[in-house]
DNA sequence: CTATAAGTGTGCTCAAAGTTACAGAGTTTG
DNA sequence: CAAACTCTGTAACTTTGAGCACACTTATAG
């Protein structure tokens, strides 16, 4: 499953309106724009990426920094034993911010990243990025933000690792997605969802199975509904213990 | 032990060669300032805080970025069953970058940290930090190799909790320990050890004897020694299984 | 020098998570 | 439709980690 970080198409970008539109959805960044930074986003040119494409891996380095206009890119560990778990994903309108790693302190990085989708995005060199930087408050601010962002989000990653049992983690995992999905159900395998949260396919299927007959959800192939929000709530805050081998 | 963190002592600090003096040892800093840098740093309030002082918690907003210039902050993160973990620790000539999420984000961050030493910091204002990130190319190389080099030891912990058994965990922060402090003691309680880890003092210790019984280590009363480091390597690195019930 | 506190060792029990193994259900493909 | 494959369910078992209880040791304070 090694495929190459090659891109698909490579070109230039058209004027500023083109820009707007490959942006438009994606405000967090948009309105933090000013001239530096468009400069540079009309510097940058357009991938594509194919569906699974890994675009970085342990030791590959990572010359550019990309933000996705299109597409997710999935980040994730794996372990020795097969094993992995997502440590989060970058959508549109964002950046990919461990390649700051490599492109701050030119060290490589034992994690992969692999497009989920079909992947969009806009390519922005080295150079390019520590001059708008320097220059562009709305740029920098946006960086930051994200890095901060993200150190949030891994600092709860550890402490639910930490301290809160599996079957906690599965249910606030389902309850985030539904939340995004407003109730539609969550197309997603057990073993994907293992390797969401760095478990077994196994472990995964008892719980699941344990909230369904809570009622909380109702599994399908390759699916998960949401039966009553109220109780997978409820569920997630720990109330009821487990009641797998009762 | 909610001691408010009130600063000892509070004063303007003086010209330039005090401000040398008191960086003189973290290169890391120094070697990026230029004079925007060094413009920030003359402005900034020298603040003694007494070992243990809470420096922020839960939900205090913390409107302040602080250079630590003696001694060190423990930012680790608690659970309500009384466990803790660290997360990190900031050192002399190293931003307490947790605060930059408050600074950037706004947000309140449910984490703590805590003085481990009496500690001395230069604090600086939210407008100067902005200030300065946007004039000094120095200055914002080193907040943002700060932030990535937090986020790379982020990732590892989190790999570890995810995929590590405990007793690995535990070699791999004694090597990094004895490698810090060049083979000599650590003086650590197994309590404290524990909460290192986010882990019990029971498993600590049990562990450790285990170890002991193995010849890597020498127990005593508050502080475990080196005995062989080629063991305690091996050990680390997952050869011999576990030994506790043998 | 005692009393008290802090730190350590350890056995027992239990719960959580992972492993192995296999059966069966649902999909896809030729 | 039959074969091959993917996904799910689940039982039995093992390992890991946690929690409790208590004995014992070392340090500190009065």
């Amino acid at each position: 499953m090694s495929t190459l970080a090659t891109p698909v198409a490579n070109l230039h970008i058209a004027p500023s309106d083109k820009l707007h539109d490959l942006l438009a959805d994606y405000p967090d960044l948009l309105e933090q724009a000013d001239a530096h930074c468009w400069a540079m986003l009309e510097m940058a040119k357009l991938h594509t990426f194919d569906a699974n494409t890994v675009m970085f891996s342990e030791n590959m380095e990572c010359k550019h920094l990309m933000l996705v206009v299109e597409g997710t890119v999935r980040v994730f560990k794996d372990s020795d034993e097969g094993r992995e778990m997502t440590l989060y994903r970058v959508e549109p309108g964002e950046l990919c911010i461990h390649n700051l790693n490599n492109l701050v302190n030119g060290m490589p990085y034992p994690i992969m990243a692999q497009a989920e989708t079909s992947v969009r995005g806009l390519v922005i060199s080295r150079t390019e990025f520590h001059n708008t930087m320097s220059k562009s408050d709305g740029f920098r601010n946006y960086v930051l933000r994200s890095l901060t962002e993200r150190l949030a989000n891994l600092v709860n990653l550890v402490s639910g690792l930490a301290f809160d049992r599996l079957d906690l983690r599965i249910a606030c995992w389902l309850q985030a997605q539904f939340e995004r999905n407003c109730g539609r159900a969550i197309a997603i395998t057990h073993s994907e969802l293992g390797h969401e949260l760095g478990t077994t396919r196994e472990m995964v299927s008892r719980i699941l199975k344990d909230f369904e007959h809570k009622r909380c959800i109702k599994l399908s192939r390759g699916s998960i509904h949401l039966n009553c929000k109220h109780t997978l709530k409820l569920v997630s805050q720990g109330k009821g213990k487990r009641t797998t081998r009762a």
